[in-house]
DNA sequence: TGAGATATACTCACTGGGTGAGTATATCTC
DNA sequence: GAGATATACTCACCCAGTGAGTATATCTCA
Protein backbone atom coordinates (compact mmCIF):
# COMPACT_ATOMS: atom_id res chain seq x y z
CA UNK A 1 0.00 0.00 0.00
CA UNK A 2 1.19 4.01 -0.55
CA UNK A 3 4.30 2.33 -2.24
CA UNK A 4 5.99 5.44 -2.05
CA UNK A 5 8.96 6.07 -4.81
CA UNK A 6 12.07 5.96 -2.62
CA UNK A 7 14.18 8.05 -4.87
CA UNK A 8 14.62 12.43 -3.99
CA UNK A 9 13.64 12.92 -8.22
CA UNK A 10 10.31 11.30 -7.58
CA UNK A 11 8.08 14.50 -6.86
CA UNK A 12 5.19 13.98 -8.60
CA UNK A 13 2.15 16.85 -8.69
CA UNK A 14 -0.17 14.00 -8.79
CA UNK A 15 -1.32 14.85 -5.13
CA UNK A 16 -2.00 18.61 -6.34
CA UNK A 17 -4.27 16.88 -8.55
CA UNK A 18 -5.72 14.84 -6.25
CA UNK A 19 -6.31 17.78 -3.52
CA UNK A 20 -8.02 19.57 -6.20
CA UNK A 21 -10.18 16.63 -6.75
CA UNK A 22 -10.53 16.29 -3.17
CA UNK A 23 -12.18 20.46 -3.49
CA UNK A 24 -14.91 18.76 -5.91
CA UNK A 25 -15.13 16.65 -9.09
CA UNK A 26 -13.73 18.49 -12.70
CA UNK A 27 -12.04 17.42 -15.82
CA UNK A 28 -8.61 17.22 -17.08
CA UNK A 29 -8.46 20.61 -18.42
CA UNK A 30 -9.62 22.75 -15.31
CA UNK A 31 -7.34 20.92 -13.65
CA UNK A 32 -4.85 22.08 -15.49
CA UNK A 33 -5.41 25.68 -15.20
CA UNK A 34 -5.85 25.64 -11.83
CA UNK A 35 -2.77 23.88 -11.14
CA UNK A 36 -1.29 26.84 -13.49
CA UNK A 37 -2.79 29.34 -11.53
CA UNK A 38 -2.42 28.68 -8.11
CA UNK A 39 0.47 26.68 -8.20
CA UNK A 40 2.21 27.43 -11.69
CA UNK A 41 5.49 28.93 -10.18
CA UNK A 42 5.98 25.74 -8.50
CA UNK A 43 4.52 22.92 -11.49
CA UNK A 44 5.68 23.69 -14.86
CA UNK A 45 3.28 20.57 -16.24
CA UNK A 46 1.90 20.27 -19.78
CA UNK A 47 -1.53 18.80 -20.12
CA UNK A 48 -0.68 16.02 -21.32
CA UNK A 49 1.17 15.38 -18.15
CA UNK A 50 -1.77 16.57 -16.64
CA UNK A 51 -3.64 13.96 -18.31
CA UNK A 52 -1.06 11.28 -18.02
CA UNK A 53 -1.16 11.46 -14.40
CA UNK A 54 -5.12 11.07 -14.37
CA UNK A 55 -4.80 8.47 -16.73
CA UNK A 56 -2.79 6.66 -14.02
CA UNK A 57 -4.51 7.90 -10.86
CA UNK A 58 -7.37 6.17 -12.56
CA UNK A 59 -5.77 3.01 -12.87
CA UNK A 60 -4.63 3.24 -9.78
CA UNK A 61 -8.21 3.57 -8.57
CA UNK A 62 -7.68 6.87 -6.80
CA UNK A 63 -10.42 8.63 -8.89
CA UNK A 64 -12.93 7.22 -11.24
CA UNK A 65 -14.01 9.21 -14.75
CA UNK A 66 -16.72 9.33 -16.12
CA UNK A 67 -18.04 10.71 -19.63
CA UNK A 68 -20.31 13.61 -20.75
CA UNK A 69 -21.35 14.21 -24.17
CA UNK A 70 -21.48 17.92 -24.77
CA UNK A 71 -23.32 19.21 -27.80
CA UNK A 72 -20.33 20.88 -29.89
CA UNK A 73 -17.52 20.80 -27.99
CA UNK A 74 -15.29 17.86 -27.05
CA UNK A 75 -16.46 15.34 -24.53
CA UNK A 76 -15.62 15.93 -21.32
CA UNK A 77 -14.41 13.71 -18.18
CA UNK A 78 -15.22 14.57 -15.03
CA UNK A 79 -13.03 12.68 -12.73
CA UNK A 80 -14.43 12.06 -8.84
CA UNK A 81 -12.14 10.99 -6.16
CA UNK A 82 -12.09 7.54 -4.50
CA UNK A 83 -12.17 7.20 -1.09
CA UNK A 84 -9.03 5.09 -1.28
CA UNK A 85 -7.93 8.29 -3.23
CA UNK A 86 -9.24 10.51 -0.59
CA UNK A 87 -7.02 8.32 2.12
CA UNK A 88 -4.31 8.89 -0.09
CA UNK A 89 -3.94 12.39 -0.65
CA UNK A 90 -5.04 12.82 3.33
CA UNK A 91 -1.81 10.66 4.16
CA UNK A 92 0.49 12.64 2.19
CA UNK A 93 -0.55 15.62 3.28
CA UNK A 94 -0.03 14.25 6.70
CA UNK A 95 3.54 12.89 5.24
CA UNK A 96 6.79 15.10 6.28
CA UNK A 97 8.42 16.85 3.59
CA UNK A 98 12.25 15.60 3.43
CA UNK A 99 14.96 18.41 3.15
CA UNK A 100 15.84 18.62 0.03
CA UNK A 101 15.99 21.99 -1.52
CA UNK A 102 13.60 20.50 -4.48
CA UNK A 103 11.37 18.98 -1.79
CA UNK A 104 11.05 21.99 0.06
CA UNK A 105 10.35 23.72 -3.18
CA UNK A 106 8.06 21.75 -4.83
CA UNK A 107 6.67 19.20 -1.96
CA UNK A 108 6.69 21.51 0.63
CA UNK A 109 4.91 24.32 -0.92
CA UNK A 110 1.98 22.32 -2.60
CA UNK A 111 1.38 20.88 0.95
CA UNK A 112 0.98 24.21 2.31
CA UNK A 113 -1.19 25.15 -0.09
CA UNK A 114 -3.11 22.71 0.60
CA UNK A 115 -3.10 22.71 4.65
CA UNK A 116 -3.65 26.24 4.27
CA UNK A 117 -6.76 26.37 2.43
CA UNK A 118 -8.27 24.53 5.25
CA UNK A 119 -6.92 26.68 7.81
CA UNK A 120 -7.22 26.46 12.20
CA UNK A 121 -3.41 26.54 12.04
CA UNK A 122 -2.48 23.67 10.16
CA UNK A 123 -0.02 25.73 7.73
CA UNK A 124 1.50 27.48 10.79
CA UNK A 125 2.05 23.75 12.26
CA UNK A 126 3.93 22.20 8.87
CA UNK A 127 6.24 25.38 8.59
CA UNK A 128 7.13 24.14 12.35
CA UNK A 129 7.72 20.73 11.58
CA UNK A 130 9.85 21.84 8.26
CA UNK A 131 11.93 24.41 10.61
CA UNK A 132 12.98 21.43 12.50
CA UNK A 133 13.61 18.75 9.83
CA UNK A 134 15.94 21.47 8.38
CA UNK A 135 17.62 22.08 11.26
CA UNK A 136 18.30 18.27 11.47
CA UNK A 137 19.35 18.18 8.25
CA UNK A 138 21.90 20.99 8.09
CA UNK A 139 23.58 18.91 11.38
CA UNK A 140 24.02 16.10 9.37
CA UNK A 141 25.09 17.93 5.89
CA UNK A 142 27.83 19.76 8.81
CA UNK A 143 29.37 16.40 10.14
CA UNK A 144 29.26 14.72 6.94
CA UNK A 145 30.93 17.51 5.71
CA UNK A 146 34.17 16.26 7.47
CA UNK A 147 33.95 12.83 6.20
CA UNK A 148 35.67 14.18 2.83
CA UNK A 149 39.33 12.88 1.53
CA UNK A 150 41.37 16.38 0.57
CA UNK A 151 41.11 15.01 -3.15
CA UNK A 152 37.54 14.93 -3.30
CA UNK A 153 37.51 18.80 -3.95
CA UNK A 154 34.03 19.05 -6.18
CA UNK A 155 32.75 16.75 -3.57
CA UNK A 156 33.23 18.93 -1.24
CA UNK A 157 32.42 22.22 -3.10
CA UNK A 158 28.46 20.53 -4.03
CA UNK A 159 28.08 19.75 -0.27
CA UNK A 160 28.77 23.32 0.57
CA UNK A 161 26.41 24.45 -2.05
CA UNK A 162 23.47 22.45 -0.16
CA UNK A 163 24.46 23.67 3.13
CA UNK A 164 24.20 27.32 1.58
CA UNK A 165 21.37 26.56 -0.01
CA UNK A 166 19.61 25.05 3.26
CA UNK A 167 20.34 27.90 5.12
CA UNK A 168 18.47 29.88 2.67
CA UNK A 169 15.48 27.43 2.87
CA UNK A 170 15.58 28.11 6.66
CA UNK A 171 15.45 31.78 6.74
CA UNK A 172 12.57 31.36 3.91
CA UNK A 173 10.69 28.95 6.04
CA UNK A 174 10.56 31.71 8.95
CA UNK A 175 10.11 34.07 6.62
CA UNK A 176 6.64 32.10 5.72
CA UNK A 177 5.18 32.50 8.70
CA UNK A 178 4.38 35.74 8.81
CA UNK A 179 3.76 36.40 4.96
CA UNK A 180 0.62 33.87 5.73
CA UNK A 181 -0.31 35.77 8.64
CA UNK A 182 -0.46 38.74 6.68
CA UNK A 183 -3.47 38.05 4.51
CA UNK B 1 22.85 19.03 -34.01
CA UNK B 2 23.55 18.80 -30.81
CA UNK B 3 19.98 18.99 -30.10
CA UNK B 4 20.16 19.85 -26.23
CA UNK B 5 16.95 18.96 -24.60
CA UNK B 6 14.72 21.76 -23.46
CA UNK B 7 13.39 21.62 -20.17
CA UNK B 8 15.02 22.44 -17.19
CA UNK B 9 15.20 18.83 -15.88
CA UNK B 10 17.05 17.50 -18.41
CA UNK B 11 20.32 17.22 -16.26
CA UNK B 12 22.18 13.66 -17.49
CA UNK B 13 25.04 12.73 -16.31
CA UNK B 14 26.18 12.02 -19.95
CA UNK B 15 28.65 14.63 -20.35
CA UNK B 16 29.92 13.83 -17.26
CA UNK B 17 30.74 10.43 -18.66
CA UNK B 18 32.20 11.65 -21.63
CA UNK B 19 34.30 13.70 -20.05
CA UNK B 20 35.84 10.89 -18.04
CA UNK B 21 36.24 8.59 -21.36
CA UNK B 22 37.99 12.30 -23.13
CA UNK B 23 40.79 11.51 -20.69
CA UNK B 24 41.27 7.67 -21.68
CA UNK B 25 39.23 4.47 -22.83
CA UNK B 26 37.67 2.73 -19.73
CA UNK B 27 34.63 0.62 -19.00
CA UNK B 28 31.20 0.84 -17.34
CA UNK B 29 32.43 -0.30 -14.18
CA UNK B 30 35.14 1.97 -13.75
CA UNK B 31 33.74 5.24 -15.08
CA UNK B 32 30.75 4.27 -12.38
CA UNK B 33 32.71 3.90 -9.81
CA UNK B 34 34.83 7.08 -10.69
CA UNK B 35 31.68 9.08 -11.23
CA UNK B 36 30.97 8.05 -7.68
CA UNK B 37 34.14 9.11 -6.49
CA UNK B 38 35.01 12.65 -7.82
CA UNK B 39 31.44 13.69 -8.01
CA UNK B 40 29.06 11.62 -6.48
CA UNK B 41 27.42 14.58 -4.48
CA UNK B 42 27.19 16.01 -7.73
CA UNK B 43 25.12 12.94 -9.52
CA UNK B 44 23.33 10.06 -7.84
CA UNK B 45 23.61 7.52 -10.66
CA UNK B 46 22.96 3.67 -10.08
CA UNK B 47 25.43 1.29 -12.19
CA UNK B 48 22.44 0.40 -14.60
CA UNK B 49 21.62 4.15 -15.13
CA UNK B 50 25.77 4.24 -16.08
CA UNK B 51 24.73 1.22 -18.35
CA UNK B 52 21.92 2.86 -20.16
CA UNK B 53 23.59 6.17 -20.59
CA UNK B 54 26.86 4.24 -22.12
CA UNK B 55 24.03 2.66 -24.43
CA UNK B 56 22.84 5.69 -25.77
CA UNK B 57 25.90 7.23 -26.19
CA UNK B 58 27.10 4.11 -28.34
CA UNK B 59 23.80 4.25 -30.14
CA UNK B 60 24.29 7.91 -30.95
CA UNK B 61 28.02 7.41 -32.60
CA UNK B 62 29.55 9.83 -29.65
CA UNK B 63 31.69 6.43 -28.11
CA UNK B 64 32.48 2.50 -29.52
CA UNK B 65 32.73 -0.05 -27.25
CA UNK B 66 34.97 -3.18 -28.10
CA UNK B 67 34.85 -6.68 -26.19
CA UNK B 68 37.52 -7.95 -24.42
CA UNK B 69 37.06 -11.42 -22.82
CA UNK B 70 38.76 -11.74 -19.77
CA UNK B 71 39.98 -15.68 -18.70
CA UNK B 72 37.68 -15.90 -15.43
CA UNK B 73 35.85 -12.32 -14.85
CA UNK B 74 32.96 -11.02 -16.49
CA UNK B 75 33.81 -9.65 -20.00
CA UNK B 76 34.67 -6.16 -20.32
CA UNK B 77 33.55 -3.28 -23.05
CA UNK B 78 36.02 -0.74 -23.66
CA UNK B 79 34.78 2.44 -24.27
CA UNK B 80 36.69 5.22 -26.76
CA UNK B 81 35.21 8.25 -27.38
CA UNK B 82 34.57 9.34 -31.16
CA UNK B 83 35.46 12.31 -32.80
CA UNK B 84 31.82 13.52 -32.73
CA UNK B 85 31.75 12.66 -29.25
CA UNK B 86 34.74 14.51 -28.77
CA UNK B 87 33.03 17.41 -30.06
CA UNK B 88 30.29 17.58 -28.40
CA UNK B 89 32.08 16.72 -25.02
CA UNK B 90 33.62 20.53 -25.83
CA UNK B 91 30.74 21.95 -27.10
CA UNK B 92 28.60 21.23 -23.47
CA UNK B 93 31.84 22.81 -21.83
CA UNK B 94 31.74 25.86 -23.17
CA UNK B 95 27.85 26.08 -23.23
CA UNK B 96 26.82 28.67 -20.07
CA UNK B 97 24.72 27.06 -17.71
CA UNK B 98 21.06 28.17 -16.77
CA UNK B 99 20.30 30.11 -13.95
CA UNK B 100 17.81 27.50 -11.83
CA UNK B 101 19.45 26.21 -8.65
CA UNK B 102 19.49 22.82 -10.22
CA UNK B 103 21.45 23.74 -12.71
CA UNK B 104 23.75 24.99 -11.09
CA UNK B 105 24.51 22.66 -8.44
CA UNK B 106 24.58 20.12 -11.08
CA UNK B 107 25.79 21.09 -14.19
CA UNK B 108 27.85 24.41 -13.38
CA UNK B 109 29.56 21.53 -10.51
CA UNK B 110 30.34 19.34 -13.31
CA UNK B 111 31.50 21.15 -15.94
CA UNK B 112 34.00 23.10 -13.08
CA UNK B 113 35.36 19.74 -12.53
CA UNK B 114 36.39 19.33 -15.94
CA UNK B 115 37.38 22.94 -16.60
CA UNK B 116 39.31 22.85 -13.64
CA UNK B 117 40.91 19.87 -14.11
CA UNK B 118 42.44 22.05 -17.62
CA UNK B 119 43.93 24.24 -15.43
CA UNK B 120 45.04 27.80 -17.07
CA UNK B 121 42.44 29.60 -15.59
CA UNK B 122 39.02 27.96 -17.25
CA UNK B 123 37.45 27.37 -14.30
CA UNK B 124 37.75 31.12 -12.90
CA UNK B 125 36.15 32.37 -16.10
CA UNK B 126 33.95 30.02 -15.38
CA UNK B 127 33.15 31.03 -12.37
CA UNK B 128 32.84 34.54 -13.47
CA UNK B 129 30.66 33.87 -16.07
CA UNK B 130 28.27 32.07 -14.11
CA UNK B 131 28.38 34.87 -11.69
CA UNK B 132 26.84 37.11 -14.14
CA UNK B 133 24.29 34.97 -15.69
CA UNK B 134 23.05 34.53 -11.46
CA UNK B 135 23.22 38.31 -11.48
CA UNK B 136 21.05 38.69 -14.39
CA UNK B 137 18.37 35.51 -13.33
CA UNK B 138 17.85 37.75 -9.72
CA UNK B 139 17.11 40.91 -12.09
CA UNK B 140 14.72 38.99 -13.74
CA UNK B 141 13.30 36.83 -11.14
CA UNK B 142 12.47 40.38 -9.04
CA UNK B 143 11.15 42.09 -11.70
CA UNK B 144 8.55 39.28 -12.11
CA UNK B 145 7.63 39.30 -9.00
CA UNK B 146 5.56 42.23 -9.29
CA UNK B 147 3.43 40.57 -11.70
CA UNK B 148 1.29 38.35 -9.40
CA UNK B 149 -2.16 38.80 -8.78
CA UNK B 150 -2.87 39.23 -4.77
CA UNK B 151 -4.52 35.58 -4.50
CA UNK B 152 -1.79 33.79 -5.81
CA UNK B 153 0.03 33.85 -2.17
CA UNK B 154 1.59 30.41 -3.15
CA UNK B 155 3.15 31.58 -6.71
CA UNK B 156 4.58 34.14 -4.61
CA UNK B 157 5.77 32.59 -2.16
CA UNK B 158 8.07 30.08 -4.90
CA UNK B 159 9.12 32.90 -6.60
CA UNK B 160 10.53 34.41 -3.27
CA UNK B 161 12.10 30.98 -2.21
CA UNK B 162 13.52 30.55 -5.63
CA UNK B 163 15.09 34.04 -4.97
CA UNK B 164 16.60 33.42 -1.52
CA UNK B 165 18.40 30.32 -2.90
CA UNK B 166 19.89 32.04 -5.91
CA UNK B 167 21.18 34.96 -4.16
CA UNK B 168 22.77 31.84 -2.05
CA UNK B 169 24.23 30.75 -5.13
CA UNK B 170 25.62 33.64 -5.94
CA UNK B 171 27.29 34.00 -2.20
CA UNK B 172 29.12 30.27 -3.03
CA UNK B 173 29.95 30.89 -6.26
CA UNK B 174 32.19 34.06 -4.63
CA UNK B 175 33.33 31.78 -2.33
CA UNK B 176 33.82 29.36 -4.92
CA UNK B 177 37.26 31.24 -6.13
CA UNK B 178 38.74 31.39 -3.15
CA UNK B 179 38.04 27.46 -2.35
CA UNK B 180 39.77 26.95 -5.71
CA UNK B 181 42.88 29.19 -5.64
CA UNK B 182 43.74 27.57 -2.30
CA UNK B 183 44.39 23.56 -3.66
C1' DT C 1 -17.59 40.55 -43.07
C1' DG C 2 -14.32 37.61 -42.67
C1' DA C 3 -9.49 36.22 -41.13
C1' DG C 4 -6.86 34.97 -37.34
C1' DA C 5 -6.14 34.37 -32.63
C1' DT C 6 -7.68 32.10 -28.54
C1' DA C 7 -10.38 28.92 -25.60
C1' DT C 8 -12.31 24.22 -24.91
C1' DA C 9 -10.99 19.33 -24.28
C1' DC C 10 -8.41 15.50 -25.06
C1' DT C 11 -5.19 11.76 -27.58
C1' DC C 12 -0.95 9.73 -29.10
C1' DA C 13 3.76 8.31 -29.73
C1' DC C 14 7.91 9.14 -28.03
C1' DT C 15 12.45 10.20 -25.19
C1' DG C 16 15.01 9.57 -21.34
C1' DG C 17 15.96 9.40 -16.19
C1' DG C 18 15.86 6.16 -12.80
C1' DT C 19 15.50 1.79 -10.22
C1' DG C 20 15.96 -3.10 -8.40
C1' DA C 21 16.86 -7.60 -9.20
C1' DG C 22 19.54 -10.97 -11.35
C1' DT C 23 24.02 -13.48 -13.15
C1' DA C 24 28.44 -15.45 -12.45
C1' DT C 25 33.03 -15.62 -10.58
C1' DA C 26 37.05 -14.38 -7.59
C1' DT C 27 39.13 -12.86 -3.64
C1' DC C 28 39.37 -11.17 0.98
C1' DT C 29 38.27 -11.69 5.92
C1' DC C 30 37.35 -13.75 10.20
C1' DG D 1 34.97 -23.02 5.36
C1' DA D 2 31.20 -19.41 5.42
C1' DG D 3 29.96 -14.96 4.25
C1' DA D 4 30.94 -10.50 2.73
C1' DT D 5 32.77 -7.77 -0.98
C1' DA D 6 34.68 -6.65 -5.59
C1' DT D 7 34.38 -7.28 -10.68
C1' DA D 8 31.36 -6.49 -14.73
C1' DC D 9 27.26 -6.27 -16.96
C1' DT D 10 22.03 -7.37 -18.44
C1' DC D 11 17.10 -7.01 -18.15
C1' DA D 12 12.44 -5.55 -17.53
C1' DC D 13 10.14 -2.09 -15.76
C1' DC D 14 8.04 2.66 -14.03
C1' DC D 15 7.14 7.29 -14.62
C1' DA D 16 8.21 12.36 -15.68
C1' DG D 17 7.90 15.02 -19.38
C1' DT D 18 7.27 16.74 -24.17
C1' DG D 19 5.39 18.20 -28.80
C1' DA D 20 2.29 17.62 -32.19
C1' DG D 21 -2.21 16.65 -33.60
C1' DT D 22 -7.62 16.85 -33.65
C1' DA D 23 -11.88 19.26 -33.89
C1' DT D 24 -14.97 22.96 -32.81
C1' DA D 25 -16.62 27.54 -31.00
C1' DT D 26 -16.18 32.13 -29.89
C1' DC D 27 -13.88 36.49 -29.56
C1' DT D 28 -11.41 40.42 -31.70
C1' DC D 29 -10.38 43.87 -34.72
C1' DA D 30 -9.48 45.97 -39.10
Amino acid sequence: MAKHSTYVGALSPEYALLGFLEQGATHGYDLHRRLLFHLGQIWHISQSQCYNILKRLEAQGDIVGELYEQPRLPDRRIFHITEQGRARFEDWLATPTGCSVRAIRVEFITRLYFAHLRGSGEAERLIQNQVEIVRQGLERLQSAQKTFAPEQTFNRLGLEFRLQQLRAALDWLQNCVKTLQGD
